[in-house]
DNA sequence: AAAAGCGTTCCATATTGCGAAACATTTTTT
DNA sequence: AAAAAATGTTTCGCAATATGGAACGCTTTT
Protein backbone atom coordinates (compact mmCIF):
# COMPACT_ATOMS: atom_id res chain seq x y z
CA UNK A 1 0.00 0.00 0.00
CA UNK A 2 2.67 2.40 -0.87
CA UNK A 3 1.13 6.03 -1.95
CA UNK A 4 1.65 5.95 -5.55
CA UNK A 5 3.70 8.30 -7.28
CA UNK A 6 6.75 6.72 -4.65
CA UNK A 7 9.50 5.12 -6.82
CA UNK A 8 9.90 1.95 -4.26
CA UNK A 9 13.36 1.20 -4.97
CA UNK A 10 14.82 4.93 -4.04
CA UNK A 11 12.23 4.54 -0.87
CA UNK A 12 14.23 1.05 -0.37
CA UNK A 13 17.64 1.95 -0.53
CA UNK A 14 17.10 5.20 1.75
CA UNK A 15 16.14 2.51 4.18
CA UNK A 16 18.82 0.77 3.76
CA UNK A 17 21.68 3.45 4.12
CA UNK A 18 19.63 4.85 7.09
CA UNK A 19 19.46 1.68 8.81
CA UNK A 20 23.38 1.59 8.14
CA UNK A 21 23.78 4.58 9.54
CA UNK A 22 22.73 3.08 12.89
CA UNK A 23 25.32 0.34 13.52
CA UNK A 24 29.35 1.34 11.90
CA UNK A 25 28.93 -2.78 10.26
CA UNK A 26 25.80 -4.35 8.99
CA UNK A 27 25.27 -7.85 7.52
CA UNK A 28 23.02 -8.63 5.22
CA UNK A 29 20.70 -10.81 7.77
CA UNK A 30 20.75 -7.41 9.83
CA UNK A 31 19.74 -5.02 7.44
CA UNK A 32 16.82 -7.75 6.36
CA UNK A 33 15.62 -7.75 9.64
CA UNK A 34 15.71 -4.09 9.80
CA UNK A 35 14.35 -2.81 6.98
CA UNK A 36 12.09 -6.40 6.26
CA UNK A 37 13.12 -6.09 3.00
CA UNK A 38 14.11 -9.86 1.37
CA UNK A 39 18.08 -10.83 1.39
CA UNK A 40 18.19 -10.60 -2.62
CA UNK A 41 16.78 -7.20 -2.53
CA UNK A 42 18.83 -6.13 -0.04
CA UNK A 43 22.01 -7.88 -1.91
CA UNK A 44 20.86 -5.85 -4.92
CA UNK A 45 20.66 -2.72 -3.12
CA UNK A 46 23.74 -2.90 -1.74
CA UNK A 47 25.55 -3.62 -5.22
CA UNK A 48 24.22 -0.36 -6.18
CA UNK A 49 24.94 1.84 -3.48
CA UNK A 50 28.52 0.03 -3.97
CA UNK A 51 28.78 0.94 -7.04
CA UNK A 52 27.81 4.66 -6.37
CA UNK A 53 30.81 4.46 -4.09
CA UNK A 54 28.11 4.94 -1.04
CA UNK A 55 29.42 1.73 0.70
CA UNK A 56 32.05 -0.32 0.80
CA UNK A 57 31.86 -4.26 1.49
CA UNK A 58 34.88 -6.08 3.49
CA UNK A 59 36.45 -8.32 1.15
CA UNK A 60 36.06 -11.36 2.45
CA UNK A 61 33.57 -11.32 5.15
CA UNK A 62 30.14 -9.83 3.75
CA UNK A 63 30.13 -7.13 5.98
CA UNK A 64 28.83 -3.64 4.55
CA UNK A 65 29.45 0.02 5.66
CA UNK A 66 29.06 3.15 4.87
CA UNK A 67 31.75 4.97 3.08
CA UNK A 68 32.80 8.92 3.60
CA UNK A 69 30.70 9.65 0.46
CA UNK A 70 27.55 9.74 2.68
CA UNK A 71 28.64 13.01 3.24
CA UNK A 72 28.44 14.30 -0.01
CA UNK A 73 24.18 14.16 0.80
CA UNK A 74 24.82 16.02 3.69
CA UNK A 75 27.87 17.95 3.92
CA UNK A 76 25.90 21.20 2.82
CA UNK A 77 23.34 20.58 5.41
CA UNK A 78 24.33 22.69 8.83
CA UNK A 79 22.79 26.17 10.55
CA UNK A 80 22.12 27.44 7.11
CA UNK A 81 19.93 24.85 5.82
CA UNK A 82 18.18 25.65 9.28
CA UNK A 83 17.86 28.90 9.10
CA UNK A 84 16.15 28.40 5.38
CA UNK A 85 14.00 26.03 6.15
CA UNK A 86 12.48 28.42 9.09
CA UNK A 87 13.14 31.76 7.59
CA UNK A 88 11.31 30.65 4.25
CA UNK A 89 7.92 31.22 5.68
CA UNK A 90 8.51 33.80 7.80
CA UNK A 91 9.55 36.26 4.85
CA UNK A 92 6.89 34.88 2.91
CA UNK A 93 4.63 35.80 5.60
CA UNK A 94 6.38 39.39 6.28
CA UNK A 95 5.95 39.97 2.22
CA UNK A 96 2.23 38.76 2.07
CA UNK A 97 1.77 41.61 5.27
CA UNK A 98 3.55 44.46 3.87
CA UNK A 99 3.81 43.49 0.10
CA UNK A 100 7.71 44.60 0.03
CA UNK A 101 9.83 41.96 -0.98
CA UNK A 102 12.30 40.12 1.79
CA UNK A 103 15.46 38.32 1.34
CA UNK A 104 17.61 35.74 3.59
CA UNK A 105 21.29 36.15 3.39
CA UNK A 106 24.48 34.32 5.04
CA UNK A 107 27.78 35.06 4.79
CA UNK A 108 30.32 33.52 2.47
CA UNK A 109 34.39 34.13 2.45
CA UNK A 110 33.57 38.22 2.27
CA UNK A 111 30.38 38.81 0.74
CA UNK A 112 26.94 38.31 1.86
CA UNK A 113 24.87 35.82 -0.47
CA UNK A 114 21.46 35.76 -1.12
CA UNK A 115 19.81 32.21 -0.71
CA UNK A 116 16.19 33.63 -0.68
CA UNK A 117 14.00 36.12 -1.71
CA UNK A 118 10.24 36.39 -1.96
CA UNK A 119 10.52 39.54 -4.77
CA UNK A 120 8.61 37.15 -7.25
CA UNK A 121 5.43 36.82 -4.54
CA UNK A 122 5.84 40.81 -4.19
CA UNK A 123 3.24 42.56 -5.95
CA UNK A 124 5.81 45.68 -6.51
CA UNK A 125 7.46 44.67 -9.86
CA UNK A 126 11.30 44.80 -8.80
CA UNK A 127 13.93 43.38 -11.26
CA UNK A 128 14.91 39.89 -11.16
CA UNK A 129 15.40 37.29 -8.59
CA UNK A 130 18.89 38.00 -6.47
CA UNK A 131 19.03 34.36 -5.12
CA UNK A 132 22.31 33.09 -4.98
CA UNK A 133 24.08 37.06 -6.11
CA UNK A 134 26.70 38.50 -4.11
CA UNK A 135 26.43 41.76 -2.17
CA UNK A 136 29.37 43.46 -1.18
CA UNK A 137 29.97 43.95 2.73
CA UNK A 138 30.34 47.49 2.20
CA UNK A 139 28.13 49.69 0.75
CA UNK A 140 24.86 47.20 0.52
CA UNK A 141 21.94 47.04 3.80
CA UNK A 142 22.78 42.91 4.42
CA UNK A 143 26.33 44.15 4.40
CA UNK A 144 25.98 46.02 6.90
CA UNK A 145 23.63 44.54 9.00
CA UNK A 146 26.49 42.06 9.24
CA UNK A 147 29.78 43.80 9.53
CA UNK A 148 27.81 46.28 12.37
CA UNK A 149 26.45 43.30 14.70
CA UNK A 150 29.57 41.09 14.30
CA UNK A 151 31.89 39.90 17.31
CA UNK A 152 35.10 42.01 17.15
CA UNK A 153 37.49 39.08 16.08
CA UNK A 154 35.00 37.80 13.61
CA UNK A 155 35.02 41.53 12.37
CA UNK A 156 38.75 41.70 12.25
CA UNK A 157 38.86 38.55 10.03
CA UNK A 158 36.93 39.80 7.58
CA UNK A 159 38.82 43.08 7.60
CA UNK A 160 41.80 41.39 6.91
CA UNK A 161 40.51 39.17 4.28
CA UNK A 162 38.88 41.56 2.49
CA UNK A 163 42.61 43.74 2.10
CA UNK A 164 44.39 40.56 1.13
CA UNK A 165 42.11 39.91 -2.08
CA UNK A 166 43.76 41.38 -5.26
CA UNK A 167 40.82 43.27 -6.07
CA UNK A 168 40.30 46.27 -3.87
CA UNK A 169 36.80 47.82 -4.35
CA UNK A 170 36.42 49.39 -1.30
CA UNK A 171 38.36 52.28 -0.92
CA UNK A 172 36.94 52.25 2.72
CA UNK A 173 39.43 50.13 3.63
CA UNK A 174 42.09 52.31 3.55
CA UNK A 175 41.48 54.34 6.34
CA UNK A 176 40.75 52.27 9.66
CA UNK A 177 39.20 55.50 11.20
CA UNK A 178 36.74 55.73 8.37
CA UNK A 179 35.60 52.25 8.55
CA UNK A 180 35.09 52.86 12.49
CA UNK A 181 33.15 55.69 11.78
CA UNK A 182 30.99 53.89 9.09
CA UNK A 183 30.31 50.71 11.69
CA UNK A 184 29.58 53.27 14.43
CA UNK A 185 27.28 54.83 12.33
CA UNK A 186 25.36 51.41 11.25
CA UNK A 187 25.23 50.62 14.95
CA UNK A 188 23.98 53.47 16.03
CA UNK A 189 21.34 53.43 13.35
CA UNK A 190 20.40 49.90 14.59
CA UNK A 191 20.36 48.29 11.34
CA UNK A 192 22.17 48.22 7.72
CA UNK A 193 20.54 50.67 5.59
CA UNK A 194 21.53 52.05 1.71
CA UNK A 195 18.86 54.43 0.43
CA UNK A 196 18.40 54.42 -3.42
CA UNK A 197 17.95 57.39 -5.87
CA UNK A 198 14.47 58.16 -6.81
CA UNK A 199 12.84 55.27 -9.44
CA UNK A 200 15.06 53.14 -7.39
CA UNK A 201 15.09 50.93 -4.39
CA UNK A 202 16.03 51.62 -0.93
CA UNK A 203 16.87 48.52 1.52
CA UNK A 204 16.68 47.76 4.84
CA UNK A 205 18.60 44.95 6.60
CA UNK A 206 19.24 43.44 10.41
CA UNK A 207 21.41 40.28 11.54
CA UNK A 208 19.69 36.88 12.49
CA UNK A 209 21.98 36.50 15.99
CA UNK A 210 21.91 33.02 17.84
CA UNK A 211 24.18 32.45 20.45
CA UNK A 212 26.24 35.26 19.87
CA UNK A 213 26.68 34.71 16.69
CA UNK A 214 25.22 36.09 13.16
CA UNK A 215 23.62 32.89 11.44
CA UNK A 216 22.08 35.06 8.48
CA UNK A 217 20.74 38.59 7.86
CA UNK A 218 17.14 39.57 6.79
CA UNK A 219 16.18 42.40 4.47
CA UNK A 220 13.24 44.38 2.71
CA UNK A 221 13.51 46.51 -0.14
CA UNK A 222 11.10 49.14 -0.26
CA UNK A 223 10.47 51.82 -3.18
CA UNK A 224 12.36 54.88 -2.45
CA UNK A 225 9.69 57.16 -3.07
CA UNK A 226 7.77 54.77 -0.44
CA UNK A 227 10.53 55.17 2.72
CA UNK A 228 10.52 57.51 5.08
CA UNK A 229 11.65 57.47 8.91
CA UNK A 230 7.96 56.27 9.92
CA UNK A 231 8.23 52.97 8.06
CA UNK A 232 11.39 52.47 8.61
CA UNK A 233 10.85 52.40 12.30
CA UNK A 234 7.77 50.02 11.40
CA UNK A 235 9.55 47.70 9.41
CA UNK A 236 13.06 47.41 11.29
CA UNK A 237 9.99 46.34 14.23
CA UNK A 238 8.70 43.76 11.92
CA UNK A 239 12.17 42.36 11.26
CA UNK A 240 13.26 42.18 14.68
CA UNK A 241 10.41 40.02 15.06
CA UNK A 242 10.34 38.02 12.58
CA UNK A 243 14.49 37.41 13.20
CA UNK A 244 13.27 36.68 16.59
CA UNK A 245 11.13 33.98 15.61
CA UNK A 246 13.05 32.76 13.25
CA UNK A 247 16.22 32.08 16.14
CA UNK A 248 13.39 30.54 18.57
CA UNK A 249 12.13 28.20 15.64
CA UNK A 250 15.19 27.25 14.73
CA UNK A 251 16.60 26.36 18.26
CA UNK A 252 13.22 24.69 19.11
CA UNK A 253 13.58 22.51 16.04
CA UNK A 254 17.39 21.70 15.95
CA UNK A 255 16.79 20.56 19.96
CA UNK A 256 14.29 18.03 18.96
CA UNK A 257 16.18 16.84 16.42
CA UNK A 258 19.08 16.20 18.52
CA UNK A 259 16.99 14.88 20.75
CA UNK A 260 15.40 12.40 17.99
CA UNK A 261 18.93 11.88 16.10
CA UNK A 262 19.08 8.40 17.96
CA UNK B 1 25.84 1.63 -20.88
CA UNK B 2 25.22 1.39 -17.13
CA UNK B 3 27.13 -1.19 -15.85
CA UNK B 4 24.68 -4.12 -14.94
CA UNK B 5 22.63 -5.05 -11.53
CA UNK B 6 23.11 -1.44 -10.94
CA UNK B 7 19.52 -0.03 -9.55
CA UNK B 8 19.01 2.59 -11.86
CA UNK B 9 16.58 4.80 -10.01
CA UNK B 10 18.88 4.20 -6.92
CA UNK B 11 21.78 5.99 -8.71
CA UNK B 12 19.45 8.44 -10.18
CA UNK B 13 18.44 9.30 -6.61
CA UNK B 14 21.90 9.81 -5.06
CA UNK B 15 23.04 12.07 -7.89
CA UNK B 16 19.53 13.78 -7.35
CA UNK B 17 20.82 14.27 -3.55
CA UNK B 18 24.63 14.85 -4.50
CA UNK B 19 23.19 17.91 -6.15
CA UNK B 20 21.25 19.02 -3.71
CA UNK B 21 23.53 19.24 -1.54
CA UNK B 22 25.74 21.45 -3.78
CA UNK B 23 23.31 24.21 -3.63
CA UNK B 24 20.62 25.21 -0.93
CA UNK B 25 17.94 25.62 -3.05
CA UNK B 26 17.54 23.97 -6.38
CA UNK B 27 14.75 24.15 -9.19
CA UNK B 28 13.96 21.08 -11.33
CA UNK B 29 15.73 22.74 -14.28
CA UNK B 30 19.17 23.28 -12.23
CA UNK B 31 18.46 19.33 -11.02
CA UNK B 32 17.93 18.92 -15.07
CA UNK B 33 20.79 20.36 -15.92
CA UNK B 34 23.18 19.03 -12.92
CA UNK B 35 22.19 15.60 -13.81
CA UNK B 36 21.05 15.29 -17.14
CA UNK B 37 17.97 13.67 -16.36
CA UNK B 38 14.62 14.32 -18.18
CA UNK B 39 12.90 16.49 -16.55
CA UNK B 40 9.55 14.31 -15.74
CA UNK B 41 12.42 11.40 -14.13
CA UNK B 42 13.47 14.80 -11.61
CA UNK B 43 9.96 15.56 -10.84
CA UNK B 44 9.14 12.05 -9.86
CA UNK B 45 12.45 11.35 -8.09
CA UNK B 46 11.94 14.79 -5.88
CA UNK B 47 8.59 13.53 -5.10
CA UNK B 48 9.66 10.31 -3.96
CA UNK B 49 12.49 11.96 -1.80
CA UNK B 50 9.80 14.53 -0.69
CA UNK B 51 7.07 11.93 0.76
CA UNK B 52 10.60 9.67 2.26
CA UNK B 53 11.66 13.12 4.10
CA UNK B 54 14.39 13.53 2.56
CA UNK B 55 13.50 17.07 0.52
CA UNK B 56 11.54 19.55 1.45
CA UNK B 57 9.29 21.67 -1.30
CA UNK B 58 8.70 25.53 -0.77
CA UNK B 59 4.58 25.80 -0.28
CA UNK B 60 3.87 28.19 -3.00
CA UNK B 61 7.02 28.28 -5.51
CA UNK B 62 8.96 25.24 -6.99
CA UNK B 63 12.47 25.24 -5.02
CA UNK B 64 13.23 22.17 -3.51
CA UNK B 65 15.89 21.83 -0.77
CA UNK B 66 17.23 18.92 1.52
CA UNK B 67 15.61 18.87 4.80
CA UNK B 68 17.58 17.52 8.02
CA UNK B 69 16.53 14.17 7.68
CA UNK B 70 19.28 13.51 5.06
CA UNK B 71 21.40 13.39 8.92
CA UNK B 72 20.06 10.23 8.83
CA UNK B 73 22.00 9.21 6.37
CA UNK B 74 25.30 10.09 7.68
CA UNK B 75 25.05 11.18 11.15
CA UNK B 76 26.90 7.85 12.70
CA UNK B 77 29.62 8.82 10.03
CA UNK B 78 32.74 10.56 11.99
CA UNK B 79 36.13 9.56 12.88
CA UNK B 80 34.87 5.77 14.04
CA UNK B 81 34.47 5.40 10.77
CA UNK B 82 37.18 6.51 8.76
CA UNK B 83 38.96 4.03 11.46
CA UNK B 84 36.90 1.21 10.76
CA UNK B 85 37.66 1.69 6.84
CA UNK B 86 41.07 2.02 7.24
CA UNK B 87 41.58 -0.36 10.23
CA UNK B 88 39.82 -3.55 9.00
CA UNK B 89 42.51 -4.44 5.84
CA UNK B 90 45.12 -3.42 8.53
CA UNK B 91 43.61 -6.12 10.73
CA UNK B 92 43.21 -8.62 8.61
CA UNK B 93 46.97 -8.17 7.56
CA UNK B 94 47.95 -8.43 10.91
CA UNK B 95 45.67 -12.05 11.48
CA UNK B 96 47.47 -13.20 7.99
CA UNK B 97 50.57 -12.81 8.56
CA UNK B 98 50.45 -14.18 12.59
CA UNK B 99 47.56 -16.32 12.56
CA UNK B 100 46.00 -14.81 15.85
CA UNK B 101 42.98 -12.61 15.62
CA UNK B 102 42.81 -8.96 16.00
CA UNK B 103 40.16 -6.73 17.30
CA UNK B 104 39.42 -3.26 16.89
CA UNK B 105 37.50 -1.20 19.32
CA UNK B 106 36.61 2.75 20.41
CA UNK B 107 35.22 3.63 23.66
CA UNK B 108 31.68 4.30 24.36
CA UNK B 109 30.07 5.66 27.07
CA UNK B 110 32.37 3.93 29.94
CA UNK B 111 32.79 0.70 27.60
CA UNK B 112 34.90 -0.12 24.50
CA UNK B 113 33.32 -1.42 21.81
CA UNK B 114 34.43 -4.00 20.01
CA UNK B 115 34.00 -2.28 16.24
CA UNK B 116 35.74 -5.12 13.91
CA UNK B 117 37.26 -8.36 14.84
CA UNK B 118 39.34 -10.52 12.39
CA UNK B 119 38.25 -13.58 14.70
CA UNK B 120 36.63 -15.81 11.98
CA UNK B 121 39.76 -15.48 9.84
CA UNK B 122 42.35 -16.57 12.44
CA UNK B 123 42.94 -20.11 11.50
CA UNK B 124 43.09 -20.83 15.94
CA UNK B 125 39.62 -21.10 16.88
CA UNK B 126 38.32 -19.30 19.36
CA UNK B 127 34.81 -18.17 20.88
CA UNK B 128 32.25 -16.89 18.16
CA UNK B 129 32.32 -12.97 17.07
CA UNK B 130 32.71 -10.21 19.52
CA UNK B 131 31.61 -7.67 17.36
CA UNK B 132 29.49 -5.47 19.35
CA UNK B 133 30.54 -6.62 22.32
CA UNK B 134 30.99 -4.01 24.90
CA UNK B 135 34.34 -4.44 27.66
CA UNK B 136 35.58 -3.14 30.52
CA UNK B 137 37.46 -0.88 31.01
CA UNK B 138 39.49 -2.13 34.14
CA UNK B 139 40.41 -5.76 33.72
CA UNK B 140 40.77 -6.32 30.05
CA UNK B 141 43.34 -5.59 27.94
CA UNK B 142 41.66 -3.10 25.09
CA UNK B 143 40.01 -0.92 28.45
CA UNK B 144 43.75 -0.89 29.98
CA UNK B 145 45.06 0.18 26.69
CA UNK B 146 42.52 3.07 26.85
CA UNK B 147 42.44 4.17 30.38
CA UNK B 148 46.66 4.17 30.61
CA UNK B 149 47.20 6.22 27.06
CA UNK B 150 44.69 9.18 27.39
CA UNK B 151 44.68 12.64 28.43
CA UNK B 152 44.64 13.43 32.43
CA UNK B 153 41.22 15.27 31.97
CA UNK B 154 39.55 12.59 29.50
CA UNK B 155 40.52 9.81 32.50
CA UNK B 156 38.86 11.72 35.34
CA UNK B 157 35.95 12.30 33.57
CA UNK B 158 35.28 8.27 32.78
CA UNK B 159 36.13 7.71 36.33
CA UNK B 160 33.68 10.44 37.56
CA UNK B 161 31.16 8.82 34.83
CA UNK B 162 32.01 5.16 36.46
CA UNK B 163 31.27 6.10 39.72
CA UNK B 164 28.38 7.60 39.08
CA UNK B 165 26.77 4.95 37.28
CA UNK B 166 24.49 2.49 39.79
CA UNK B 167 25.83 -0.88 39.65
CA UNK B 168 29.37 -0.84 40.87
CA UNK B 169 31.25 -3.66 39.12
CA UNK B 170 34.87 -2.28 39.81
CA UNK B 171 36.01 -2.39 43.31
CA UNK B 172 38.91 -1.12 42.29
CA UNK B 173 37.32 2.65 41.70
CA UNK B 174 36.86 2.29 45.86
CA UNK B 175 40.76 3.62 46.18
CA UNK B 176 42.26 6.50 44.12
CA UNK B 177 45.60 5.11 45.19
CA UNK B 178 44.74 1.63 43.66
CA UNK B 179 43.60 3.33 40.49
CA UNK B 180 47.00 5.35 40.04
CA UNK B 181 49.11 2.04 40.45
CA UNK B 182 47.17 0.17 38.13
CA UNK B 183 46.94 2.52 35.82
CA UNK B 184 51.03 3.14 36.51
CA UNK B 185 51.52 -0.37 35.74
CA UNK B 186 49.81 -0.42 32.68
CA UNK B 187 52.02 3.00 31.30
CA UNK B 188 55.23 1.19 32.45
CA UNK B 189 53.96 -1.60 30.30
CA UNK B 190 53.47 0.14 27.26
CA UNK B 191 50.39 -2.02 26.60
CA UNK B 192 47.25 -3.50 27.93
CA UNK B 193 47.56 -6.84 28.76
CA UNK B 194 45.34 -9.72 29.82
CA UNK B 195 46.84 -12.61 31.01
CA UNK B 196 44.64 -16.02 30.87
CA UNK B 197 44.65 -18.74 32.35
CA UNK B 198 45.99 -22.23 30.47
CA UNK B 199 43.37 -23.15 27.94
CA UNK B 200 41.75 -19.72 27.95
CA UNK B 201 43.62 -16.71 25.75
CA UNK B 202 45.36 -14.09 26.82
CA UNK B 203 45.38 -10.41 24.88
CA UNK B 204 47.14 -7.46 24.29
CA UNK B 205 46.48 -4.02 23.27
CA UNK B 206 47.08 -1.11 22.59
CA UNK B 207 45.92 2.82 21.82
CA UNK B 208 45.26 3.95 18.29
CA UNK B 209 46.36 8.12 18.82
CA UNK B 210 45.75 10.58 16.33
CA UNK B 211 46.71 14.22 17.38
CA UNK B 212 47.15 13.33 21.23
CA UNK B 213 43.63 11.80 20.86
CA UNK B 214 42.90 7.95 21.34
CA UNK B 215 40.50 7.42 18.63
CA UNK B 216 40.34 4.15 19.05
CA UNK B 217 42.28 0.84 20.47
CA UNK B 218 43.92 -2.26 19.14
CA UNK B 219 44.15 -5.68 20.46
CA UNK B 220 45.34 -9.19 19.46
CA UNK B 221 44.58 -12.28 21.22
CA UNK B 222 46.80 -15.46 21.73
CA UNK B 223 46.36 -18.65 23.28
CA UNK B 224 47.87 -18.28 26.91
CA UNK B 225 49.77 -21.36 26.56
CA UNK B 226 51.58 -19.73 23.79
CA UNK B 227 52.06 -16.58 25.61
CA UNK B 228 55.54 -15.33 26.68
CA UNK B 229 57.92 -12.24 26.83
CA UNK B 230 59.48 -12.92 23.44
CA UNK B 231 56.12 -13.32 21.52
CA UNK B 232 54.79 -10.27 23.65
CA UNK B 233 57.38 -7.94 22.19
CA UNK B 234 57.22 -8.99 18.83
CA UNK B 235 53.49 -8.56 18.74
CA UNK B 236 53.79 -5.33 20.54
CA UNK B 237 56.02 -3.98 17.79
CA UNK B 238 53.86 -5.20 15.06
CA UNK B 239 50.57 -3.64 16.74
CA UNK B 240 52.23 -0.36 16.82
CA UNK B 241 53.62 -0.33 13.35
CA UNK B 242 50.19 -1.38 12.55
CA UNK B 243 48.47 1.53 14.70
CA UNK B 244 51.16 3.85 12.96
CA UNK B 245 50.11 2.87 9.41
CA UNK B 246 46.31 3.43 10.26
CA UNK B 247 46.35 6.48 11.86
CA UNK B 248 49.01 7.88 8.63
CA UNK B 249 46.09 6.48 6.56
CA UNK B 250 43.24 7.85 8.18
CA UNK B 251 45.10 11.59 7.70
CA UNK B 252 45.61 11.52 4.34
CA UNK B 253 42.53 9.84 3.61
CA UNK B 254 40.85 12.54 5.41
CA UNK B 255 42.93 15.53 3.96
CA UNK B 256 42.18 14.36 0.79
CA UNK B 257 38.46 14.30 1.56
CA UNK B 258 38.44 17.67 2.85
CA UNK B 259 39.99 18.79 0.03
CA UNK B 260 37.75 17.41 -2.96
CA UNK B 261 34.20 18.25 -0.44
CA UNK B 262 33.16 21.37 -2.31
C1' DA C 1 2.52 39.58 -29.93
C1' DA C 2 5.70 36.03 -30.18
C1' DA C 3 9.10 33.15 -28.25
C1' DA C 4 11.43 30.87 -24.73
C1' DG C 5 11.51 28.77 -20.34
C1' DC C 6 9.51 26.45 -16.56
C1' DG C 7 6.76 23.00 -13.88
C1' DT C 8 3.53 19.59 -14.36
C1' DT C 9 0.48 15.79 -16.17
C1' DC C 10 -0.38 11.93 -19.24
C1' DC C 11 0.35 7.53 -21.09
C1' DA C 12 1.79 3.59 -24.14
C1' DT C 13 5.81 0.96 -23.88
C1' DA C 14 9.45 -1.81 -22.79
C1' DT C 15 12.42 -1.95 -19.31
C1' DT C 16 13.74 -3.46 -15.11
C1' DG C 17 13.37 -4.46 -10.66
C1' DC C 18 11.38 -8.33 -8.23
C1' DG C 19 11.61 -12.27 -4.91
C1' DA C 20 10.66 -17.40 -4.62
C1' DA C 21 13.49 -21.02 -5.11
C1' DA C 22 17.75 -23.26 -5.52
C1' DC C 23 22.54 -23.39 -4.40
C1' DA C 24 26.81 -22.52 -1.84
C1' DT C 25 28.98 -21.70 2.48
C1' DT C 26 29.41 -20.97 7.07
C1' DT C 27 27.98 -21.54 11.84
C1' DT C 28 25.55 -23.88 15.38
C1' DT C 29 23.36 -27.78 17.35
C1' DT C 30 22.79 -32.52 18.12
C1' DA D 1 31.07 -36.37 13.14
C1' DA D 2 26.81 -35.68 11.36
C1' DA D 3 22.81 -33.01 11.06
C1' DA D 4 20.48 -28.83 11.23
C1' DA D 5 20.10 -23.97 11.00
C1' DA D 6 21.52 -19.75 9.29
C1' DT D 7 23.61 -16.80 6.02
C1' DG D 8 25.31 -15.11 1.47
C1' DT D 9 24.73 -15.50 -3.42
C1' DT D 10 22.87 -16.60 -8.03
C1' DT D 11 19.26 -17.62 -11.22
C1' DC D 12 15.22 -16.58 -13.90
C1' DG D 13 10.47 -15.98 -15.66
C1' DC D 14 7.18 -12.56 -14.99
C1' DA D 15 4.57 -8.64 -13.58
C1' DA D 16 5.02 -4.43 -11.97
C1' DT D 17 6.68 0.02 -12.83
C1' DA D 18 9.91 3.41 -14.02
C1' DT D 19 10.50 5.80 -18.26
C1' DG D 20 10.61 10.08 -21.20
C1' DG D 21 8.44 12.10 -25.39
C1' DA D 22 4.69 14.88 -26.09
C1' DA D 23 1.45 18.05 -24.66
C1' DC D 24 -0.47 21.57 -21.53
C1' DG D 25 -0.77 25.70 -18.73
C1' DC D 26 1.70 29.22 -16.90
C1' DT D 27 5.19 32.88 -16.34
C1' DT D 28 9.00 35.47 -18.01
C1' DT D 29 11.64 37.37 -21.61
C1' DT D 30 12.26 39.14 -26.19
Amino acid sequence: MPSSDVIEPIARALSIMSAMNQHRLSTISDLHRATGLPKPTVHRILATLISCGYVGKDIDRSVYMLTEQVLSLSSGYGKEAWLLQVGTPVARRITREVKWPVAIGILDYNTIVVQYSTRPYSEFVMQGSTVNKRFNLFSTAMGQAYLGFCEETQLQNILQALRDQEVQEDCILESDSKIKRYIAAVQDRGYGLRVGNRGESTHMAIPIKSDHQIIGVIGLSIFSSCFNDKVAKEYLALLRKSAGEIVDSMDKMMALAEHSAT
